[in-house]
DNA sequence: TGTTTTAAGTGTGCATTGTACACGTGTAAA
DNA sequence: TTTACACGTGTACAATGCACACTTAAAACA
């Protein structure tokens, strides 16, 4: 903010126009909406049906309006499009190449978002252009929207080494193996299972229900919740960090 | 980008206006500047001589202008205030607070540089009101620049734990002791000597060279170079990660 | 010239964590 | 009752992390 770059109005109580010589830009906010069916991760796209680009995959976004800040902007523009709220989003990065949106000017804001596939219903107004695609074979997307899900996928690996986000992807009771299924997708690798429970058990965070899931196996597995209260807990008395 | 905030062009091929009805916002970037005097973390902050908070210590900062990217902006703000170009700049987060600018609705987009205090003569317009303060006496910033200082360190304490930034922080040639204060004042805890050393050198990306640093002690203490080619070579070829 | 002072430089042993690895079990379906 | 299938479980070895103390080189000073 250089002194050169001012107009300050004659009363300091009107706090108006400090600025007025500056450029004004277009904010636009993406979400990256990562989902998992409880084998695969998913992710969340639509096919544009208006200029440019038309007909081409996309992410979903829209535009940030005067009286809300980028994480609400986010919020809505998921709520609007998917008719879901509640869900976990992080901001991940600001794109803002000159000609990255060939329509206009335009810098914009990614966020991504985390959301169990199954347990939610859909009933945005763009669900019918909306697809979810597996992680590893989603289509060529607009404008750098494909570098945005690269920086994503790698957010989302660093994070959910230390933090546990992974729960945030899944119903409230899963399976160790969905859990497994989960970082394994995330990873990209597979897990040595009887390594993972070890793992997760010693972190201490998981409770073991007396219930089975006996949708996969004959023997049926036993279901899982997260105990975040106790994680919280932990993490504030004793600086506690979530390490897989 | 719903289709009701729409306004196509009669030609598509003239790529202006697509989007006229949304709100437009100034963005600006502040840049957290870190260097290091081969003792302690330092931090750049200048006295605002303008309105609004006039008189208060700040970030250095700019708007971006129309013919730039975000990067493009950080690095320009970074040259005019300081004359330093060719620095360690890296997008660290974007703040949107609808009140976060008392002046006017501002979004800014926050950026840390990474410098070696003792190479770098300043020259920069600003220069005379700046000063390096020890990263934790810093005092109390205007708007949200506190909480960007905040983020910065703890993204810095992450990334120097990974990646090889440190040495942007250090002068060509360096000694042990001073990458260890480096890592010090980074990780804001106290490090064993051989631990350390023992570290560094299983990563095996520094050069010991002939020569000594005779200014602190009278045994003196070898110099050793960072070999950025080596580096990159092992991370190319190996998938090799600097970890501290 | 030798004595003192100061930071530099160096290695080992124990504890913790990571990782590879295989078999018996419970249940439903045939 | 047999079969098929995923579930659930423990150990041994390797690698890494971490605590820890003395000798050395050179300048300053007596």
């Amino acid at each position: 903010m250089l002194e050169e770059d001012l107009e300050v109005s004659e009363d300091p109580n009107i706090h108006l126009n400090y600025y007025q010589k500056e450029d004004q830009v277009l904010l636009a906010v993406d979400c990256i909406i990562f989902g998992f069916d409880k084998e695969n991760l998913k992710i969340l796209l639509i096919k544009r049906n208006f200029d440019p680009e038309k007909g081409k995959w996309s992410l979903i976004g829209g535009f940030l309006k005067k009286n809300e800040d980028l994480d609400q902007a986010a919020v809505r523009v998921l709520e609007t499009l998917t008719g879901l709220n509640d869900i976990y989003l992080e901001q991940l990065h600001t794109y803002s190449k000159i000609d990255r949106d060939p329509g206009q000017r335009t810098i914009s804001v990614a966020y991504y978002a985390l959301i169990d596939v199954d347990s939610h219903r859909f009933d945005g107004i763009q669900i019918d252009s909306a697809h979810w695609f597996d992680v590893n074979e989603a289509p060529d997307l607009i404008f750098d929207h494909n570098e945005m899900v690269r920086k994503a996928k790698a957010r989302l690996k660093r994070r959910a080494l230390t933090k546990p986000i992974g729960f945030e992807l899944l119903p409230e009771k899963f399976t160790m193996r969905q859990l497994q299924n989960l970082y394994e997708s995330i990873l990209d690798k597979e897990l040595d299972k009887r390594n993972f429970i070890n793992k997760i058990n010693s972190l201490d965070v998981l409770v073991k229900l007396d219930e089975k899931d006996m949708s996969v196996s004959r023997k049926g597995a036993y279901l899982y919740v997260f105990d975040k209260d106790k994680y919280q807990k932990k993490v504030e008395e004793d600086g506690f960090i979530f390490k897989l």
